[in-house]
RNA sequence: GGUCCUGUGGCCGAGUGGCUAGGCAGAGCUCUGCAAAAGCUCCUACAGCGGUUCGAAUCCGCUCGGGACCUCCA
């Protein structure tokens, strides 16, 4: 069907893609913890992955993307008092932490939305399937690999270990981990420091718990993507993403969950994307460094000179591979507003132009190999572990061919008939059914295109006259408004809201 | 301390041993009533030191710098 190849976390190589049933993919990736605001860094998996999903679908396959809310809470730090981070965050702004959940869970897909990213196939919540997740631990401990204290189920990576290669993906040896010393209150629980929990029982003032057989909890860090994945992609699914700071130990524990229950491997292939950093660190909760979504999109931030549209950030993100880390600044977020604006004027210009009979004869071979090749390397690049900047780079190759013909500069019939079209499809199917990007403009709204006709009619009379006091007064009065008014070739004005 | 990644021009970033992306910023020119936009041209870098090779940003070694994970984290 293709010649993918993506980079599997598992064998550090470049792998030919392969379905495991022709023609379907299923596809899990690890979802938002909602019990705060999505943040810059949260953006680039959703967007990666969105891309991802697409490209498959363009390639052919019906793609079933599954996409986790963790709405159940994860432990603040492991054996410390086992605070349910949902839970206490909720006593703080006086909510019930359902409707902490819903609120954030709310603020997430209006952000998704933003960044004209489609909506998982199925985008499972971890409270929905607590029962899922009891069913699994009551199987690892059926297989011998839990074990109950206190309340709280373990699983034992010890015994894992001994028959199978705990630390595979993330490069762990289970020697070391099993000697790591930590000085974290509640271990003696756990008969060995590098187990980790499936359950854990809920103190009193836990308000989120559920009865299970071992007394009154709640489900560990990890069981909930095993469940979930398990149930909707099956034992063996495609492709299992998410961020690479979530390789160990998440991932590792899933696939030794799912190994125990399903005596197979989950995941064919890992793909892991690369952190946003911010003076070259991680951004993140912890460094105290994240710019939240809403204040990237107003610009209410220390470091943020104006505000950014989410289409901004979504081509700042494409023009890096997704598996370099990526640096964070104003002026790299500005140079991304102007690079998207340049291509997306050209690829509007590019939908109005049209070929004209009489200058038939205008061919230019050598334009037409160079854009017949920049256009057929798209496909190269994508089946590439999904190139898009190199993508987006030969896209910036023809904007100058487009921009040309625009301008008469050359003729649009310098270009084959075959070609052209092939131009104008390539560029519409490419940027926004594949890399899923939209214009910015905010210029459609129809009053006021009606009202710009008029005072443009009335410049260009001016001009006819050289009356270029009334001229520059109107174009200089609506700078002042924000509104951009250029006189192109042949007599023709354009106009667009600025962006500041 | 352990495991792994990384160091590219003013900034952001692609880079498969030879053909040395792209964006932003900057300079010049052209077009234009003037602007803006656009076009053309220029700015040609690979942390340092060794090595392999006819040839290395790309492979190997060492040194120095930066980072991630090892604890919730996209």
């Amino acid at each position: 069907m293709s010649h993918l190849r993506v980079y599997n976390s598992l064998s550090r190589q470049k792998e030919e893609f392969k379905s495991i049933t022709p023609g379907h993919v299923g596809m899990y990736v690890c979802g938002p913890t909602v019990s705060g605001e999505s943040h810059m860094g949260h953006a680039r998996p959703y967007i990666t992955f969105d891309v991802v999903y697409r490209y498959l679908q363009h390639l052919g396959y019906k793609v079933r993307y599954v996409r986790n809310i963790t709405d159940a809470g994860h432990f603040e730090e492991e054996g410390r008092e086992a605070v349910d981070k949902i839970a206490s965050k909720a006593l703080l702004e006086k909510l019930e932490p359902m409707e902490l959940v819903q609120k954030y869970t709310n603020l997430f897909h209006w952000a998704m939305a933003q960044f004209n990213n489609f909506p998982p196939s199925i985008e499972p919540t971890a409270t929905g399937h607590i029962v899922e997740q009891i069913e699994m631990i009551k199987q690892i401990i059926d297989a011998g690999y839990a074990y109950e204290s206190n309340g709280s189920v373990y699983f034992d990576v010890k015994k894992y270990a001994t028959g199978h290669d705990y630390g595979k993906l993330s490069g762990r040896i289970i020697d070391d981990l099993l000697e790591t010393t930590r000085e974290l209150e509640g271990q003696e629980e756990k008969r060995d420091m590098a187990d980790f929990a499936l359950w854990k029982n809920a103190s009193p003032e836990h308000i989120m718990r559920w009865q299970s057989p071992w007394g009154v909890g709640y489900p560990g860090w990890h069981i909930e993507c095993s469940a979930m994945a398990t149930k909707y992609l099956g034992a063996q699914f495609d492709i299992h993403g998410g961020g690479m700071d979530l390789l160990f130990p998440h991932h590792e524990s899933e696939i030794a969950q799912s190994t125990i229950c399903n005596h197979v491997a989950p995941v064919r292939y890992w793909i892991h994307n690369n952190m946003i950093t911010i003076n070259g660190r991680k951004m993140g909760k912890s460094y105290n460094n994240v710019i939240k979504l809403t204040e990237l999109f107003s610009g209410e931030h220390p470091i943020l000179e104006k505000a950014y549209h989410p289409m901004t950030v979504r081509f700042f993100i494409l023009q890096t591979h997704y598996r370099s880390t990526l640096d964070f600044s104003n002026e790299a977020l500005l140079a991304s507003e102007k690079g998207l604006k340049r291509l997306w004027d050209a690829y509007e210009h590019l939908g109005k132009l049209t070929r004209e009979a009489r200058d038939a004869e205008a061919g230019d071979p050598e334009l037409e190999t160079k854009v017949v090749k920049l256009l057929k390397e798209f496909d190269e690049f994508m089946n590439d572990d999904f190139s898009t900047a190199k993508v987006l780079a030969n896209m910036f190759e023809i904007v100058p061919v487009i921009n040309s013909m625009k301008d008469k500069l050359i003729p649009v019939t310098a270009l084959s008939e075959e070609t052209f079209q092939f131009l104008q499809n390539r560029f519409k199917t490419w940027l926004e059914d594949i890399l899923g990007l939209k214009g910015v403009s905010e210029a459609d709204n129809s009053k006021l295109q009606g009202v710009m006709q008029l005072l443009i009619d009335i410049r260009k009379e001016a001009r006819g006259r050289k009356d270029f006091f009334t001229s520059d007064k109107i174009r200089n009065q609506l700078a002042e408004m924000g509104i951009l008014l250029k006189d192109e070739k042949g007599g023709e004005m354009s106009w667009e809201v600025s962006s500041s």
